[in-house]
DNA sequence: TGTAAACTTTGCGATAGCGCAACCTTCCGT
DNA sequence: ACGGAAGGTTGCGCTATCGCAAAGTTTACA
């Protein structure tokens, strides 16, 4: 659970790895040079904490490769996961929305390659790098359309309908495609589940063996596999 | 429910009105002028929609008086309460998140003057005006961190410590001292209170009724008045 | 000034989903 | 190759909260 797994990696960076990240992506080889010069690159094993809630944000990142898993700790110690990173994308931007301390938990859903930059270089990037600016509130906007999605979902509907939204959710943004179905591509667990739906892992335990029974999904141990999206989606909507 | 009272307000603006708001206050008299010259006014009364979800965002708004209620209408017809804007906050500004729709209808809550200007500018607004863009992004952040808030509190909570929390949170950020304690600034009901909490009306009034004979608030007709708030902060922290 | 609409209260079941408990299975390190 | 830890399943009773129903109260407006 903590950072064992951490190395500072020496492999040379290729700037092509940055020339299709939408941050980037309209940048000169030159550019992405002089950025990639500043970055410091961390491989980490699935489990690693980033940063932690309340830090102080001295860096920000980005994920080149893997899985980020964003979550708050409450006071009484039940964890909630708020939303998933995947690769491409800039977290631990607290410095965009005006804030000095990371607002939640930064964990590695999975095996994953990170770049990050002290957080003294911000006003830089936004000054010099065209578009830079514009990207990164574009995923600003999404994440907060996902939260909001959340809250409405976590308001109005059951849990049956909730956790079959989220898993949809879950394959349709980080899906691989394999032999019976779609699956989701870090290991999972029903807590982890859980945690994102507000409800117990025994509750996701049952709902997972009622639909394997009904074909909807096949699942083993951290693994899910979604066999028939259009069924769940059905599930998804009726109130009943 | 609709937009009866609209009015063009003819009143002169005062540049003074601008002077104080976070976005422009680091502008010169001259720029607010400017500023002003492109806005148009709008005096609501409460209950006006000033956009629905989903419309395209041609226009972006500061609320100069009132609060604006921000909120989602699902397929099934549930009304979800997002969060409450308080006067000298800009709002609809999808453009700021990359969007060019808006993501959440806002209603106004109570009587209301509103500044609102074609979206087109926007661009120019940070371009131009130094301190724009940032204190934008300064309550895109607080607002990201009340939804979250939401969520882990929807998450992890029960219903009498969420309204508890919900109540708290409001008389805090739109309370108004009265004789026996802070009223809430605004007309609400506890259908109202419901929306907020993802619980019934059925629920609050019970939950005001029990806090009502324990003497922590005073509710009358659409009016909540908090007298005893350490009181309410003690039930909202409980696990029991 | 009276009548309808909007808002509120309260009682009484019904139930979705939790919490606990016990047991099973898979994986990993040595 | 084995033992323990992490993860998963399932049964059972409980309860917080909903949903319905019916009646009371305040406000708006004709």
């Amino acid at each position: 659970m903590d950072n064992h797994s951490e190395h500072k990696a020496l492999t040379r960076l290729d700037e092509s790895l940055l020339t299709h990240v939408p941050p980037f992506s309209r940048l000169t080889n030159l550019q992405i040079r002089e950025i990639l010069h500043h970055a410091t690159t961390r491989r980490c094993t699935a489990g690693v904490t980033v940063f932690g809630e309340g830090e102080k944000a001295d860096r920000f990142y980005m994920l080149l490769d893997g899985y980020i898993r964003v979550l708050r700790i409450t006071p009484a110690g039940d964890q909630v996961i708020s939303l998933h990173i995947p690769s491409g994308q800039l977290f631990g931007i607290a410095r965009a929305l005006g804030r000095d301390t990371y607002p939640a938990t930064a964990v590695t859903a999975s095996e994953a390659i990170i770049l990050s930059w002290p957080t003294t270089l911000w006003d830089h990037f936004v000054r010099e790098y065209e578009g830079f600016s514009s990207e990164t509130y574009k995923v600003v906007g999404q994440r907060m359309g996902e939260m909001n999605m959340r809250v409405v979902e976590m308001a109005t509907q059951q849990v049956e309908q909730r956790v079959a939204n989220t898993l949809l959710r879950l394959v349709d943004q980080t899906g691989r495609k394999v032999k019976d179905g779609i699956e989701v591509d870090f290991s999972i667990t029903r807590q982890d589940l859980s945690e994102m739906t507000a409800t117990t892992l025994h509750t996701i335990s049952r709902l997972l063996s009622a639909w394997e029974k009904k074909g909807l999904v096949k699942s083993r141990r951290k693994h899910i596999v979604v066999s028939d999206a259009e069924g769940l989606v059905a599930l998804g909507q009726h109130h009943a």
